[in-house]
DNA sequence: GTTCCTGCAAAATTTTTGCATCAGT
DNA sequence: ACTGATGCAAAAATTTTGCAGGAAC
């Protein structure tokens, strides 16, 4: 199962059911899935914006956010915030990959990690937390290689 | 080893520290110091203002801003971001303890939590990231008792 | 045709910077 | 006295809201 099959599956299921919610899927909105759904890791809203605009897609910042806000609420899109006070998404794959982020605080880079042992970690901490919990967030911050 | 001694020794060794620096240690940044050492969880720089205000102690809101970030760089304390889109600020307990944070999305309530096994999960992930991590920071999301 | 969506502009919120003054050493 | 710290105000950056026009159904 490559991964670009996954992120397409991912776009269309989530402009299938905003549809199926009653819910048009013309214009920005699915210009903003269609892209989120190509990423690999968090973008930034900003960054999102430009490159609509850069596929000469004109939308408003207001219409990504929107677009955004609605997204994370239904639960199809992750926000995540890495320290840098910017506001990241990402799709939220139903039951399958699943990652956390290192961050350089040197550079600035981000990268995408995994751990199955860790994921079986927090699951522990999940199920005696008293919380329902939909979602989890993992940041190590630190040197990467080339600044430490 | 009480709780509230360690949080005393991290205000002044955190002064301390800073004053061997060359740093001078009156007015603002003392009292910003001290009210983090008396806090068991984090707090926003909106609340560090309106505590000392609230303790006639006239701060700037920039000085605040200033400060924290200085505490942040020196590595004294660490921030925080819990989806939210404002930063929260913690003091780091040198070697001692150490917690993550529990989001009621729908309250709005935070909590932390520890846990041991957790945290060699993440130690063991930190080992084999290649990066030289500083720290790390974890968010559970979901619905709290009340809520759920 | 109706209703929701979109883009622009303005507003709100959070954080940063400039600068004159004040305080710690 | 010197130098760095502080407070106020203004600016910057990010996110949200209002509203008229446009597009999807």
């Amino acid at each position: 199962m490559a991964t670009k099959t996954v992120d397409e599956s991912w776009a269309e299921e989530t402009l299938r059911r905003l549809l199926a919610k009653g819910m048009r899927q013309g214009g920005a909105r699915r210009a903003v899935v269609e892209l989120l759904g190509e990423q690999d890791c968090c973008l930034t809203a900003q960054e999102i914006l430009d490159r609509l605009r850069a596929a000469d897609r004109k939308v408003g910042i207001a219409s990504v956010y929107r677009i955004l806000d609605l997204l994370v609420s239904e639960g199809y899109v992750q926000k995540i915030e890495l320290g840098s006070g910017i506001c990241r998404y990402e799709p939220i794959q139903p039951g399958g990959e699943h990652h956390h982020h290192l961050v350089c605080d040197s550079c600035g880079k981000v990268e995408p990690f995994e751990d199955p042992s860790l994921e079986r970690a927090l699951g522990r901490v999940e199920q005696s937390s008293g919380y329902d919990v939909s979602l989890h967030d993992v940041v190590l911050h630190g040197a990467c290689g080339d600044c430490r």
